[in-house]
DNA sequence: TACCCCAGCGCG
DNA sequence: AAAGCGCGCTGGGGTA
């Protein structure tokens, strides 16, 4: 059974329909402030909830002490099937843009009107990733998706996958999207245990202790006054890259940046504090005192994740660089008293995946156990280092240094798995679209790109003109050559997650928060929350989610994705 | 003052 | 080891 949520103006509209998408009952309009308790009742036959945007619903619905099993997120499955090769003849990707279309930056409308929707639209975009996703309560029934209907929608969506080739790869990624959606607003309202007070002396220790507004703490100071005497630039301000590049110059050496791989290979007194400096500052300025007041509340950090926010279908996030933690803090993540972090991570994800994608059973054989061990014991390399570097230069597109230099001894060993990642380059390079195992497809070439690659075969080109086609071609195709990997990765991270989700539910009673509970995810790692009773069998459970988030996307092709887990009371323990 | 872009660096 | 993919955030420095 399906249930669709619409904003009414006199509440919340509720249409029941059936597994064919017929509806079985008389739609009802509810008062608002009954919604909680109403899908509380309804959830007991486990429907699939439907709504137009997670985070405009699900948020209040677990304020309330609501949770649900399983939903369909429309605005982001329409992004999935409006792009997806698989439903590119359908009626949902072939009509006009409509108000499931974000507005697209590039795209400024010639119409006044059009423009005035459009800005209307990409407005409601801009509260909803800073604010709470609280928009059900008061104004939000103008919104352009308000008026647009989300029955109309969901079948239009169902319709398109039905006729798709990929009906059943398409029906999983809409699902674990979904399930994305709910986790990502489940984490936002558990936050992250966040202990300021060790924060507070981590930072003291590397840093010294807290200045007044403006001042650098002791320690930068000390460091900074080293820089400044070795470079005999008394009046160095060292966060301006022009000043410090003259500085360098002025000092005898020859750099034309202030990157510190750049600065590394020089040899000069001063490098060595520079670098020590450019370190600590940057931790200042990004993880510092600065950061824990605008985003630690009550012990927990809750950054607003994005689901679906990167092309590949990765999750991004939205304040307080949830996705960059620095090691440097990571101590100061720590489990509540009783409770421990089970933090998990997909070892060697990307060139599993690639092997499953690719279907390369050599490769799936080498990744039996560890994966670089494995490419060395086939005899393609000599180190395990190596193996890595030329994993990273295959999925990456390497062209020179070890990684391009090692990468053909792969095509050797491992032809399938290469002969992948290729296709997808030769296809970007083209222009054309590349799709993950699932049904996500890259975003095509924008004008700009397709212009260039025209006059490179004009009458009038110049050699310049044909060299920079070139260059923007490979550099697409190193784009291509990695989404179908990252994508992929970006999909089976789903998939175990939205397992992990359910399993961890069944471990404990209670509300959310009182049971074992995914509190961070990271591209290819989870933390998990646990009663300290319970962290060996969370453990089991990511372990046994992951490997059924492997059958799930591959099938029967025989990948490990080994996980490796962590019982911890600090995020710094782990691995 | 507000806004935009860049350099640089954190993460996977 | 900084060549090759994807991001977000900060401070500097410019413009309106």
């Amino acid at each position: 059974m399906y249930v669709v949520l619409a904003s009414d103006p006199a509440g919340v509209r509720i249409t029941q329909l059936d597994d064919s998408g017929a509806p079985v009952a008389a739609r009802r309009t509810i008062a608002r402030e009954h919604l909680p308790a109403e899908v509380a009742a309804l959830e007991r036959e486990r429907p699939r909830w439907v709504w137009d945007d997670t985070s405009r619903w699900y948020p209040q619905l677990l304020a309330a002490g609501v949770r649900v099993e399983r939903c369909v997120d429309l605005r982001l499955c329409h992004v999935i099937l409006r792009n997806s090769a698989l439903t590119a003849g359908s009626e949902l990707a072939t009509a006009e843009r409509g108000p499931w279309d974000a507005a697209a930056v590039d795209e400024k409308p010639a119409l006044l009107g059009t423009l005035f929707d459009l800005e209307a639209f990409g407005s409601e975009g801009t509260e909803r990733t800073k604010g709470t996703g609280a928009h059900t309560g008061t104004n939000s029934t103008d919104s352009p998706r308000d008026r647009a209907d989300p029955v109309a929608e969901f079948l239009a969506q169902r319709a398109a996958v039905a006729a798709s080739a990929g009906s059943g790869r398409l029906n999983l990624l809409l699902a674990a999207e979904s399930a994305g959606a709910l986790v990502a607003s489940e984490m936002r309202l558990a936050g992250l245990p966040w202990n300021v007070a060790r924060h507070d002396e981590l930072l003291a220790e590397l840093l010294g202790a807290r200045p007044k507004p403006g001042e650098r703490p002791a320690i930068l100071e000390a460091v900074l006054q080293r820089v400044r005497d070795l470079l005999e630039a008394p009046e160095l301000n060292p966060d301006s890259p022009n000043d410090l590049l003259r500085a360098l110059r002025r000092a005898g050496l020859v750099i034309d940046s202030t990157r510190s791989w750049e600065l590394k290979k020089l040899t000069h007194p001063a490098i060595e504090p520079l670098l020590e400096y450019k370190k600590l500052a940057r931790l200042m300025a990004a993880n510092g005192w600065n950061w824990v007041d605008t985003w630690i509340e009550n012990g927990r950090f809750r950054p607003d994740y994005v689901p679906g926010g990167v092309v590949t279908g990765r999750w991004a996030t939205s304040g307080g660089g949830a996705l960059q933690l620095p090691r440097q803090v990571r101590g100061a993540v720590m489990s509540d008293p009783g409770w421990k972090f089970v933090v998990a991570d997909a070892a060697q994800l990307e060139p599993r995946v690639l092997a499953g994608l690719a279907g390369d059973a050599k490769m799936a054989e080498a990744g039996r156990g560890d994966l670089y061990e494995g490419i060395v014991a086939s005899g393609a390399v000599a180190t395990r280092a190596e193996a890595k570097v030329a994993m990273l230069g295959a999925m990456y597109g390497a062209t020179s240094g070890d990684g391009g230099r090692l990468m053909p001894r792969l095509a050797k060993a491992f032809p399938a798995a290469i002969a992948m990642v290729e296709a997808a380059a030769r296809a970007g390079e083209r222009g054309e679209v590349v799709t993950t195992r699932l049904g996500r497809s890259s975003p095509p070439p924008g004008e700009s790109w397709r212009d260039i690659q025209g006059e490179a075969y004009g009458t009038d080109a110049s050699a310049a003109d044909q060299k920079r086609a070139i260059s923007q071609s490979r550099g697409w195709g190193r784009f291509t050559r990695n989404f179908i990997v990252q994508g992929t990765a970006a999909e089976w991270a789903l998939c175990w997650m939205a397992g992990l989700r359910n399993r961890l539910w069944e471990l404990g009673t209670g509300p959310l928060t009182e049971r074992p509970h995914l509190v961070f995810f990271l591209h290819d790692e989870v933390i998990v929350h646990t009663p300290k009773a319970l962290a060996d069998q969370v453990a089991a459970e990511v372990r046994a989610a992951a490997a059924d988030a492997g059958r799930l996307i591959f099938g029967s092709m025989p990948v490990d994705f080994p996980v490796t887990t962590a019982i911890v009371e600090s995020y710094a323990d782990a691995k």
